[in-house]
Formats: structure tokens, sequence, C-alpha cells
DNA sequence: GTGGTCTAGACCACC
DNA sequence: GTGGTCTAGACCACG
């Protein structure tokens, strides 16, 4: 099994956090499915070339935010997860990600239309991207 | 002299990416004009309540960025930015974060439209707060 | 032939002990007579749809535990349990489980009152349960 | 600074969770009061004689639980935690412990009458070894 | 085979 | 000094 998860060696972002955000990502965009088998940890960690420990940390940190579900000796599940609960969690990660991006915005005195602006590009470059 | 610089206590960044993040913001955004004089060490310190350390690092940080000029015995002054610098170094924080929320919200599935819809709703709910 | 077990999945209890706790419960209360044939490991196996191994490990722990008596090609059966020793038993668990409340509590500073009002909700809301 | 944290090297209950749930106690019944500064993941790993990374796992669980707050830098401390939410917290974890008492009780055959005589047995031993 | 715990030890970032 | 991250490697419990 194969999971779209890259990483970055050089960012400051730690390495578990970088594949939690992605991995929450998948399991909250419905990309991977209720009851989904996760990779073994030893697995995922030879797939991503970094530590046992570091991939435990992160379906232990997913578990406990209730995303994983996890049976010794079975291996790691997607966990069921309320529709209402991961559609706000959907929101609200992507409204403080803009919130942030406002604010980064105004403290260099950028107005309103300015800040349209520059979303209105850069969307445009990124959807260009993805076709 | 009173800088408006506000440290969250709680959060996860550091104190001096904050202060660093904030001052900076306000030197590109010409608020603080070339040449001001800024508070010593010592008092800022005092007025954020952080250890000495801290901001000795930020003082430092920015004038490797050329943000600031230090004079022995004198203190710590605004640097000369060139406009077109400065414009380019705006534009490019700005468009960096909004690059960032934009890759969150695709990674959990969002359309352009849900995008552009989250980010009206963050604007206008900030201006609201401004007024 | 049917025996009244439950497995919850999503517990952090393996499945081997919540199949042990409350098979020796059946048995040390009576409701398992001396000398009644259990079910075989692969029925039971199928019954609570988990593997003969775990099955097999149960039967095993409470023959060790004396609990359990196999006949080699015949099949698993209650043992005599001398009745003395079946209520000290009987006694003990439960005493032991209600030391561990009563400890839970005073580490979290309850008074005797307190565990009072507490145990004597948790019973009245259970035997409703039970009618 | 001293903690009243015991360990059971024999128990089968892991070590971090041996300490958290001592530590989560101590907060939760305001022992530890708010902003408390905790000793340092070093001192308390040498205190208790385990690894440095079985205290900072400690720490960090209850931090994501709300209960700890920490700095780089500057140390570990008790968080505010809502009277409410603390409350509630007390009660359920006690009352979770007592329910399953009950149940042990009900597996094997307990009535209403007996239940309540071991409670008040073992409440009544409990009292008398505090004073 | 799976996950769970614990260890020692290194190096970095922060104050 | 503080906490934060990552590593290798061992041993146990579970199915």
């Amino acid at each position: 099994m194969w999971l779209p998860i890259e990483l970055n060696e050089h960012s400051a972002e730690p390495l578990y956090r970088q594949i939690e955000t992605q991995l929450r990502a998948l399991i909250i965009s419905g990309r991977l499915a209720e009851d989904t088998l996760l990779p073994s940890i030893r697995e995922l960690a030879q797939m991503l070339k970094c530590s046992v420990i570091t991939v435990r940390r992160v379906y232990q940190d997913l578990e406990n935010e209730g995303l994983l579900r996890t049976r010794q000796g079975t291996g790691t599940f997607v966990a069921a997860v309320d529709t209402d609960i991961r559609d706000r969690q959907r929101l609200e990660s992507v409204t403080a990600a803009f919130a942030a991006a406002v604010e980064a915005g105004l403290r260099v005195k950028c107005s309103e239309e300015e800040m349209t602006d520059i979303f209105q590009r850069v969307m445009k470059e990124r959807m260009g991207l993805e076709r």
C-alpha cells in the first residue's frame, strides 16, 4: 500500500508533524476511507525513510485525536469519524490558514484589494499546476 | 517610545520570532520610518516582559537582514531600505502566506469556490474588527 | 451451545483478557455448572469472530487456574471447584475492584460521602438497566 | 521540588501511564495549583529513576490533554483548567472506576446488598489507613 | 507478523 | 539551564 506523503528534509517543520499534517488531511478529506488498514509502522518508516519511532508517534498522536484506531497485533485503521466533526475540522483548518495569511497582509499594510489580487493570482497559478 | 507589539504567551511560536515578525512588518510597511531610533534592548525587554537575550537576538537578526543598523553607544536605528526591495519583500511575504493557505485547502480537498468563500468570509470578519 | 460473552472491538483491553474475564465470571458465579462441556476452540473462535489462537490461550490460562479441565479428544469441561475456594475467589475479585475504585477516588480528593453518593448512583443506574 | 509520585516496578501498567495517572490526579484535585512550575524533565527523570524520554512523554501527553503548558527554554507549568471541566473530569474518572467495580460484581452474580457490604468494608478499611 | 514500552544518546532551539 | 526532535535498538504483548 502506498500513501501520497512527501517529506521535506530541509524544512524547519519537524518530520513527525509533516507526516501528521498530510496523513490527517488524507483522512479528513475522505481520501482514506473508514476502516482502511494503514501500512504497519515498520513499512511506513521504510517508505518514508525515517525511524520507526517517528511513525509510531504519528500514529499515536492521530489516535489520540480520534482519527485512527489501533489494535496490538492487528494493525492501525482509519477510525470512524462523525461526518459533522470531519466537516468542521476541514473548515477550521482552512479558515485558520487564511486568517493567518490575512494577518500577514495587514501587518505590512496591505489593503483589502491588494490581498484579493494576491489571493486570486496565487489561486490561479496553483490551479494551473493541478491540471 | 511605544511599539505596537503583542506577544502571545501560549503560542507555540517562539517569543523571538513573534517579535521579529511584528517588528519587521512595522519596518517594511513604513510605519517605522527610516532612521527612527528604536528603544534600547533593556527598555524593549521591559516593555515586552521578556528576557534581554531575546530582544538582543531580534535586533541582531533584523540587522543581519539589513532592516536595522546599530551605532556603537548611540542605539539601534531603522535602516534605509530601497523602495523597490521593500515593495518586493512586502509582496513576497504576503504571497507566501496565501500560497500556504491554498496548499492547506487543497490538502483537504477544498474546491476553488470553497476557498474563495472562506477567504472572503475571513477578510470580511477581519475588516469588521479593524473599524 | 451459546455463551453470553460480548467483546468490545474498540477497547484497549486485549481480546483474550476480555474473554477470560467473562468466562471466568461465568464459572465462578456458577452459571456454568461443574462438568459442563464447553464449545470447541474452533467453535468458540467462530462464535466470537476471533482467532483460534486467542481462544486457545483463554482455555489454557483458565486450565492453569484450575477452572477448566481438558480431556484429550473429548473436549474442555468446567472443573470441580471447591465451594469455599469459589466463594473466596468471588469475594476477592469484587473486593479488589472496589478497592481500585476507592483509590481512584482518593487520588482526586473525593470525600467518603462523595464516593458513597457516586457508588449509589452508579448502582441505581445499573440495576435499572438490568430490569 | 518534590512530587508525591510512587512507581510500581512490577506492575503491568506501563511506567508512563502510572506517572500520568498520578500527576493528572495531583492537578485535577487542585493539589498542584495553576501556574505551578513543575520539575524539569531531567530532574523528574532523576527523581523517579526512569528515562528522560518517559517523563517527556508524560509531560507531552498531559499538555495534549490541556493540563500542562510548556515553553521551550523556560519549563513546564500547570495550565489554567476551567473549574467546570475539572469537576466534570474528577467526577467522570471516579464514576468510571465504580462502574467497573459494579460490573465485576454483577459478573460473579453479586447482589446489590453484597456489593454495598463490600464497598462499605473496603471504604472503612481504607479510611482507617488514612488516619 | 502486528503494535507497546523503555532505554541511551545525540543534536538543536530557546531563554 | 530549559524543552524539542530524531535516532537505533531492545524486549514484551498480541493475534
